[in-house]
Order: structure tokens, then sequence, then C-alpha cells
DNA sequence: CGACATATACTCACAGTGAGTAAAAGGGAT
DNA sequence: ATCCCTTTTACTCACTGTGAGTATATGTCG
């Protein structure tokens, strides 16, 4: 048999919100993602990457959970001898213990992922990419029409609405389009800042894992400090969808879930009105489920 | 540098559904999940894994998805120069392509877990787990008021509704009390056949996911073969989520979905009204997103 | 031919959601 | 002090989607 000897990695994508900006930490100037050796001494994988993390970062890593595992060969052309598997995984960074803005090490999301950014509506950087897009479907006589429908339904064109969640999707894309520096050319398009092999592809599915999480775990409590504001909560869970929220509606759908109390203190931050400010209730995971999707029961 | 040198393992949860019953592959007289090792040719995971079904089973494989990649120091004590890295797999196997009733090496998901089987009400085997992890939970004084919230959650009690996706959750908790054969003790109580290692939790990792997943994404058509009716659709679900669905509304939510269409076939298997005979849409999937929860948004 | 079984079609009340408006409570300028 | 500006907080209203149940069509079997 030909016993399979490999190198396991650990790849990391660490995230925090700081100033109503997502940011993901990376090594050599931002140019890879944090990764390291999977070591005998380690109990598992999970704490192997937390020990790791705590080395090399000094950040206390709350929230983590597991990505994907790859193994392509194209991935280690140079040793035939052995194979290198990848594991990746999504961290979660208390606001607190974030760097301040222009901290080294950590970035934002949208550097590399220019237009990921929705709030303030489409960003320019949709209008060349679209163009791009839409010529690259064109260009195939044969699959002009399966193309086409791609790139609309991606990108949120001829009536469909644009999707936060399918960021992976609109990646994986533009490189078989090859309009990202990884795929080879970048024809002068904002395509984002690009990374080591396939560190920004990794960023993207954990970019995509989060905004669709966000919806039914709540996780941003993981991002926030102990106490916060009703808006300052908003405005991170709008940076991580890339999304403007609507108020009325976000604050009532946050507390018909009773997710936060009050702390009784208040916040006079942003020269309006002060905020009363609240803490995350840990205890209501216990209490009931939360909702997710529902299937037509039969009562009997 | 220690340099972690691993065997890399691939472990498959294949699924099918036949006679109205989930059934799972397994090895070994139902004792083990088939798994091998990942080898130098294969050019990915995913393709080695594929590869390695087809000479195995001969059983064509159509969805496939990565569960959960583990390397515990446990899961092999006895080398301790080498880590297995062990990773899981779920993979759909069309109805017709599945053999008979008795054929070797299928067995039905609720053998494992006959307490996951809701279908005609709440199944008997739930009343001795009931009481053992009601005991297990007064048993230690310090955590009993949060043990007893994990087992009233995780089991539908007091108030709290049966939820299908805690499928893992709940095998997990029954292995912390010590109910499942793997952690040692089984009391004499109805707690499902056992299987090799960990197989069993990959298994409730498997049902859990899958459970989730039919309800978002059009997955139950990579069971069903060619042509079928809505009741067998139906039935379908309802195996695999372990609950009986409510007719009318299950209809009403397939059709405004678009998910399937006509052939104009018939079909009068069941001795009463003949049932007309659907397809699977698969263009659907280009057309228009899938509903998934959503943020409250904002218009401008 | 009538009882039975299943498929299919329609109805209705209600809760949750999208969208918008109004009032409250601070700071700062005049 | 008063008025303006900003932000928080509170309430309203129409509508759609969902839970639940009932009625009708169309076959088979005794």
């Amino acid at each position: 048999m030909n016993d399979a000897l490999a190198h396991a990695e650990l790849i990391a994508v660490l995230t925090a919100v700081t100033n109503d900006e997502p940011r993901v930490m990376t090594v050599s100037k931002g140019e890879a993602l944090p990764s390291g050796p999977f070591e005998l001494e380690h109990r598992s994988l999970q704490a192997g990457l937390r020990e790791w993390v705590n080395e090399q970062t000094g950040h206390p890593l709350g929230y983590l959970e597991q990505l994907y595992t790859f193994a392509d060969r194209d991935r280690s052309p140079m040793d035939k001898a052995r194979r290198t598997i990848s594991i990746s995984y999504l961290g979660l960074v208390r606001e607190q213990a974030a760097p301040g803005a222009g901290a080294p090490g950590w970035h934002g999301w949208y550097e590399y992922f220019p237009w990921e950014d929705h709030r303030e509506g489409r960003p320019e950087a949709l209008a060349g990419i679209t163009q791009a897009l839409n010529e690259w479907a064109a260009s195939d006589p044969m699959r002009r029409d399966h193309r086409q429908k791609r790139v609309d339904l991606s990108l949120g064109l001829n009536g469909a609405a644009w999707n936060e969640e399918l960021a992976l999707q609109r990646y994986e894309l533009m490189y078989e389009a090859g309009l990202v520096a990884e795929a080879g050319g970048d024809a002068g398009l904002p395509s984002g800042r690009s990374m080591f092999a396939d560190h920004r592809r990794i960023l993207a599915t954990a970019i995509t894992r989060l905004r669709a999480k966000i919806k039914y775990r709540p996780v941003v409590f993981e991002l926030m400090s102990e106490s916060f504001t009703l808006s300052h909560l908003q405005h991170t869970v709008e940076a991580l969808a890339g999304l403007a929220l609507h108020k009325p509606n976000f604050r009532r759908l946050i507390d018909q879930q009773e997710l936060i109390e009050e702390t009784g203190a208040m916040s006079s931050e942003t020269g309006g009105r002060p905020a009363k400010l609240y803490r995350y209730r840990r205890a209501i995971l216990e209490e009931h489920a939360l909702s997710s999707p529902r299937l037509p029961l039969s009562r009997n």
C-alpha cells in the first residue's frame, strides 16, 4: 500500500471588528494568513491552533470553528513524495483586544475584497468587474447563457438582488475569469489586494461562513466588548455583512430574541441622545432553541 | 522544528433512502464506516474519496460534502511517532442505485440511533434515556441546573420542543453521561447499536448536517430517482428528519419554490388516486437565490 | 356499485416582517 | 435660557408567509 505520509498545516483566519471595520490578522505585511505546522505534542487540531496562535500573536482567542481541509496536488508541486494537508479555521477576536487602526498585522477585509462592501450602496469597484465578467460570459458562445446566469446571480444583476453570502462564489467566478492576480491577469481592475497562494480564497470562505452564521447564531457577541450600545452592535453586524440595516427592525429583532439585557449604565459617545448599554446574555443558549428554518410539521 | 508527519485517512458517510428508511453504508457487518488512506496519486481529497468509493463499492457517488477533520491524540494511542488525521465526508447516493432492503453493507440510521425517529411520535427508546439523563443531571449537585437545561433542550422536555437537528448534541450528551457502549457503560438501555472507534459520532455529525441542510438547499433530490411523486418526496424528507410533516403545507412549500415540474406521467403505486410524477428542475439553482434567513435590510 | 384510500385543491386566522413616522433626550451655538 | 441638531427610543400599519384544517377528485378492491 502506498502509505500516504503528509505534512499537516494549520491556517487561521482571525477576525476582529474595530472602528466598524472588519479586519483579519495577517503576516508578511498583509500578504498571507498566519499558519503553522500541526505538531505531535498537540492534543487535537483545535488545541494545536489555539496554542500556536497564543504563542505567535498573544491574542486570546474566543470562538473557533473549523472551515475546510484541502490537499490539492497543485499546492505543493515541488515535493512529490510528500503532500501538505491544510486545515483552515475561523477565529473571532474581541474588539478590546484588537489593536488600533494602523497596527501592523491587521488588515481590513475590504482591502482584499473592495466589491464586497455595500454599506454605502453599490461600490464603484463593481462597475469594472461587472463589465469584465459580462465580456467573459459573452466570450464563449457555447456556455454563454449559463455563464451569464452565474454572473447575474453572483453580482445581483438583471433582477437578482445582491446576496452578501455569495462572497466565495464571486471570488471563484473572478478567479475562473482570470480577473484576480492569483489567476494570472489583473487587467487594471480594482480587483483588490492579492495574497500568497490560495489564502485569499480561504479568507473568502471565512467571510461567507461568518456572513451566513450571524443570521442564525449569536456569534457577533464574540466580537463585541463586554458592554455595548445597540447602534454599536448594529454597526458591527453591518461591517461583517457589508450591508446597511434598517434600524428599528434590527432593534426589534434583537430584543424579541432576548439575546441581551441592559447593564444599567449609559453611553454618551456620539453627540446625540445617550444610549443604553447592554450586555450579552450567555444563558440564552440554554433557555430556548434559536430559530432556524423550519419544516412544515404535523402535530400528531 | 518537530515536523508533523501524519497519516491521512478518509472516512465516508454514504447515505441513501430506500423504502422510506434512511440508510448508511457500512463495513464489518455494520460495525464501521468505510474508510481508506489518502494516497499520493490523488489529485485532491475529494477526488481521492470518489475514486476510492468507486473501487470499493461500485456505487456512483453524486453529492459529496466535507464534514469534519480531526486528529485527536486519543484516537491513535499506540503510535506516538505518527498521528492519524481523519477527514470525513458526507455522500448522497441515489435510490435506484441502492440495494434492496436486506442487502449487506447498508444499515438503517435508526438502528444506531433508535431515539432519533419521531415519525410515529416519541419513540419508546426515549423513556429510559430520559430517565437516565435526568439522574445523571441530578447526580452532580454543583452543575445540576446547567446539566438539566442541556438535557431538557436536547430531548425536548419541560416546554422545549423536540429539535431534530440536535442529533449530534444528543449523542454527545449520552456519551458524556456514559450511556453509550463507546463510553464504557450501557446499563441495559435501548442506546442503539454501537460502532468502531468514533464512527457513530461521525454518523451523528452527518445526520445533523443533513437534517439542517435539507431545509435551505435542495439536497433531497440527490437521493431521489429521476421521477417521483410528491408523497414519495415527502416521505424521503420525513425519513431524514425523523419527523412527520403536514401534507398540504409540504406541497405548498415545494411548489412555491418552483423546484420541480410535472413529467406528464402518473404513478398508480399505492392503491389510491394515482399521483402525478415530477422531476427536479436543476436549472432552478441558476434562476433565483434560495431563501435563507434574512437580515432586516435598509433600502438605501 | 359502494366503501375505501390516496391525491389534490382551497380557506382562514394569525404572527412575523418590511417600511415608515413620531417622540424623547442629550450637546452645542447663539 | 432657547433653539437647533443629532441620535436613541417608541409606536403604527399594511402585507405576506405560515400553521392548521376542510373539501373534492380519482383511482382500486370487495
